[in-house]
DNA sequence: AGTTACAATGAAAGCGCTTTCATTTCTTCG
DNA sequence: CGAAGAAATGAAAGCGCTTTCATTGTAACT
């Protein structure tokens, strides 16, 4: 039988504690902490003794027993709504590869879009007393917004920008994409205009800015899709199609990604059409396979990462006890003018 | 200035502890513990004045101390390679939805192809006392596997398949997979095979196992790629190039992923391939583009996501205590003929 | 040699919980 | 109505560290 044993001699970790360590190398505990967390306040052989017993041992601090007396757990929490969509994963190998090289752990969450969900992520995370959390958005129930706050430490909101964050947002105006995917569009100046894509607030916003840049100009036809953030290849396929069908007049589409304009193109690219003369699509992220699809795609650069590690940043300064890091820190976003637009 | 203050008054999660939920309530601190974790043992009246108390004040437990005093975590650890490719995206969703359907949460490590890296990870993985920890592919460093089963904690391995895991493997054989693609285009016949894609280990098996099926029939050419794992759209895209510029008779293609794949045909789809007359190309992973690519791509279907939900199921069954866990959980793949092979 | 300063170590308390184990309070039934 | 058993609560110890604060050892200077 497969033995787990948690009792008093075959641990997590093995069976060692600094206290064991301590005996084994005729010094006190304390000794053994400040080898191990301030090696450079411990006399050279002494330190040698110590990491000597450490390695024939095994030992593995505890990490919990570590936090719970020094009030100080190295871990950062991050909160998004998935992994899935290629949209976060790069920015939470940013913010990872930053905490990481600064002795730091990445506590992940999942909110699945779902605020409701987001605030019992917070719950749970807060309980394991992070030193620091990272937010996706700037929307939070009034409930976590007050937990949050409630527990006084560095928050950093990512992926949007606001004048008024909790504490530090980095990010930048979705609705400043949509309008600048608009004025790019209209400079050729399309009959149609049309927005696809997901209904999480930051593309909404993206459409909205979109849609208030052309009011006056033209009415934005948006196609009905049954379904969730993040949409799909599929999405945008079927919603050029039924576009498409509608037909009359050349048309410019603003997706609310790549994955999304990937699909739309596959639609306009097996009927035919004439790009970007008739037809204009323009998607969001510049994602890898952006430069590749046929023509090659236009869209909005973003760096992902760079949210990631700035955002890293932010919070360990914070930690530090930097009060100066700004309220909001901006990121750039600018058209890579490709072939679709 | 803002103030993280760490002191006696205002400290993570709200300054108040379980002794003054206690105090607040008029019962001992047991009680209130017991409210919260077991509140079937304290009487309603007693458990209604409890909750209230902690409503009132925000009460965070803090699963420091908790983990501490119960040597249990509901901590779960993974380690994937990235988190931005694709492929572990989604076996980490529902690995996350398991877990916290059962009270756990994640920890994720992201281990970046890099065996030392993932001995760090491990290292500081288990220094948090995690209940139980998963591991991406079989093949560890030997430092890694003795820290491992001297932390005497349950064991998942997943994405690859092994008669002999450190614990439990969640997965499949990757030497099969390239034996049933290399089979699947032997049925039609081809001049020249090729196999392009990333060289981490599980690609390689694929790569080996597609290799050895055909040994004797042809050989197998391996268009060089200055790349690392996971390979892109790009990647495939120049692979094709390379193999197409050759010239000489039909080609049967595999590929490490379907985003390779995919950039694989947009190149051939340029060219004017006939497919999969003269061209064959076989992707892996069926990702959520592959029926819509221009002709729909053929590739090796495997639910990722149930790779981490069995993983998951595993993981919390030796938790539990249960010793009849299989040490090896096979994970189904098959050949979706679309329109590429 | 005698002070002074600093470097190196240690003793004790405590971080906020859970775990026994003991005690009290309530039921239930002869 | 009182004994016995169950239900509800509590007291005390301890999980494995770090944090003061105190002590000792070692240089450095006059």
């Amino acid at each position: 039988m497969t033995d787990y044993d948690k009792s008093k001699h075959i641990r997590n970790g093995g069976p060692v504690t600094l206290a064991d360590i301590a005996k084994l190398a005729g010094v006190s505990p304390v000794t053994v902490s400040r080898a191990i967390n301030t090696p450079a306040l411990v006399k050279p052989h002494t330190l040698e003794a110590i990491e000597k017993v450490i390695a024939r041992t095994g030992y593995v601090p505890n990490l919990l027993a570590g936090g719970l007396a020094s009030r100080r757990t190295r871990l950062i929490a991050a909160i998004v709504p998935s992994v899935a969509s290629t949209i976060f994963a790069e920015t939470i190998e940013g913010l990872n590869a930053e905490l990481v090289s600064a002795g730091y752990q990445l506590l992940l969450g999942l909110s699945g879009y779902d605020p409701g969900r987001e605030l019992e992520l917070t719950r749970a995370i807060l309980a394991r007393r992070p030193d620091g959390i990272i937010l996706t958005g700037i929307t939070h129930m009034k409930e976590t917004r007050a937990m949050l706050t409630g527990a006084s430490l560095p928050i950093v909101e990512i992926w949007d920008s606001t004048p008024s964050p909790l504490d530090t947002a980095v990010g930048f105006s979705h609705a400043a994409v949509g309008r600048l995917v608009a004025e790019h569009l209209l400079i050729r100046g399309y009959d149609r205009y049309a927005q696809v894509g997901a209904n999480d607030p930051r593309a909404v916003q993206r459409r909205d800015g979109f849609v208030n840049r052309l009011k006056g100009i033209a009415e934005v036809e948006l196609p009905e899709l049954d379904m969730n953030s993040p949409s799909t290849f599929r999405d945008g396929r079927m919603a050029m199609a039924q576009l498409l069908d509608r037909g009359g007049g050349s048309l410019g589409v603003f997706c609310s990604s790549d994955v999304v304009a990937h699909g739309a193109l596959a639609e306009a690219h097996a009927r035919g059409c004439n790009m970007p003369g008739d037809l204009a699509i323009i998607g969001f992220g510049d994602f890898d396979f952006a430069p590749h699809t046929h023509p090659p795609l236009t869209t909005v650069r973003i760096d992902r990462r760079d949210i990631g590690t700035k955002a890293a940043r932010s919070i360990l300064r914070k930690i530090a006890g930097d009060a100066s890091v700004e309220a909001m820190i901006d990121i750039d976003f600018h058209i890579v003018a490709r072939g679709t637009a």
